[in-house]
DNA sequence: TAACACGTATTC
DNA sequence: GAATACGTGTTA
């Protein structure tokens, strides 16, 4: 059974999604566009609406390059935030496409800040920034990924885009049966390099998200072989064999023995690795599964020694933690310095729950097809 | 019981 | 050392 949920969580693809314009809690929307490739094989996803998405996010993209451009001439001021916005959310939208004033549009997720428009400039990150920055990706044109070499269409692929739309650069990967069509879109648009950038910058900017990014070469520890059980070890695969672009992300479905646990997110890095996550991670240098990190748990809990105290850590994946940015509004944001406190919408829903009590079969808060929404 | 304040672990 | 964020005691 820990295979179907699995795959729920990633799209099964019968989700609706002809909702339109619905919100973003019911997620139709993005799985289609975020590069997903699921590794269950079987199912089938219909190409979701990506030119609806993408005219909604011009229309946040248009509404922010005139706030910020109005706010920074009629104040005479800038806003230091809005070129942090701009480090992760200008690839999103290249200059090609909507301009200059673009950056500074953010990707959050839509429902839950109802306060943006006017704190937009306040928004803050969560932590600042890695001072490298990764090799900027390139343009959309000019992308490697882009190269016909990755793009060789699939023996076995039944699903996803028309033909017609090889170009649009789907990639199909999966073992022994057609992958879902959600694939990604990703090269004809900016999707993929919204992928890639916010990869790179979780793989950077937080613990948490270092945290779902284990490298792959410890994967296998990781997971303990059983995506091998599946009959693909995703984790051993460098992305480049697999062709995936780098954000591209490869949740591997289906069961694995006894490890009911292990939604394995793998993402291609700009390296062509294959990031593979670790939930209840941690960033421990030694250890490569979190939950035996001795920042966390190691000697505490799991030697039987009682409640640890040591600090848990944010899961990575539940909806608060695939949250950028700080709303800047709530009490968590506005005391910032003496509260100590993350932002009460970034808060992990793991965290929230008494520590002990961690039993991640899937985040709660993580409905079906939203697994992915940080990255717009 | 939620919000707040503070200690402190963790990361950079 | 600063910033971030978790844990927990206190307060409203």
């Amino acid at each position: 059974m820990s295979g179907l949920t699995r795959s729920s969580v990633v799209e099964n693809g019968h989700h609706s999604h002809g909702g339109g314009q619905s919100s973003s809690a019911h997620g139709h929307h993005h799985s289609g566009q975020t590069g997903v490739v699921t590794m269950d094989g079987c199912g089938m996803n219909p190409v979701l609406d990506y030119t609806a998405e993408m005219e909604r996010y011009r229309s946040f993209a248009n509404f922010y390059a005139k706030t910020n451009a109005n706010m920074n001439a009629v104040a005479g001021m800038n806003f230091p935030q809005s070129a942090k916005l701009a480090r992760i959310t200008a690839p999103m939208f290249p200059g090609g496409r909507l301009g200059v004033g673009v950056a500074g549009v953010t990707p959050w997720g839509c429902h839950d800040n109802v306060n943006m428009n006017v704190n937009a400039a306040a928004m803050l990150w969560g932590r600042k920034p890695p001072v490298h920055q990764a090799t900027p990706p390139a343009p959309p044109t000019a992308h490697p990924s882009q190269s016909a070499a990755h793009m060789q269409p699939h023996p076995h692929r039944t699903g996803g885009a028309p033909s017609g739309q090889g170009s649009d650069g789907k990639q199909l990967v999966g073992h022994g049966h057609a992958l879902q069509g959600q694939e990604t879109h990703h090269h004809g648009n900016n999707n993929f390099l919204s992928s890639y950038t916010a990869a790179d910058h979780m793989a950077k900017q937080g613990h948490s998200h270092q945290d779902m990014l284990s490298l792959s070469d410890r994967s296998s520890s990781c997971n303990g072989g059983a995506a091998g059980a599946n009959g693909v070890n995703m984790s051993n695969f460098p992305a480049g064999m697999l062709g995936l672009p780098p954000g591209v992300i490869v949740m591997a479905m289906g069961s694995h023995n006894n490890i009911p646990d292990s939604s394995h997110f793998q993402m291609a890095t700009n390296h062509n690795q294959l990031l593979t996550d670790c939930h209840h991670t941690n960033q421990s240098n030694s250890s490569p599964c979190p939950s035996t990190s001795p920042g966390m748990n190691s000697g505490g809990q799991g030697s039987g020694g009682g409640a640890s105290k040591r600090k848990r850590k944010r899961c990575g994946v539940c909806a608060p933690c695939r949250r950028l940015i700080n709303c800047g509004v709530c009490s968590a944001c506005r005391n910032r310095k003496t509260g100590h406190q993350i932002c009460k919408f970034r808060k992990c829903d793991e965290l929230k729950k008494k520590a002990g009590s961690i039993q991640i079969e899937r985040p709660p808060s993580v409905p079906s097809g939203e697994a992915f929404r940080w990255f717009f």
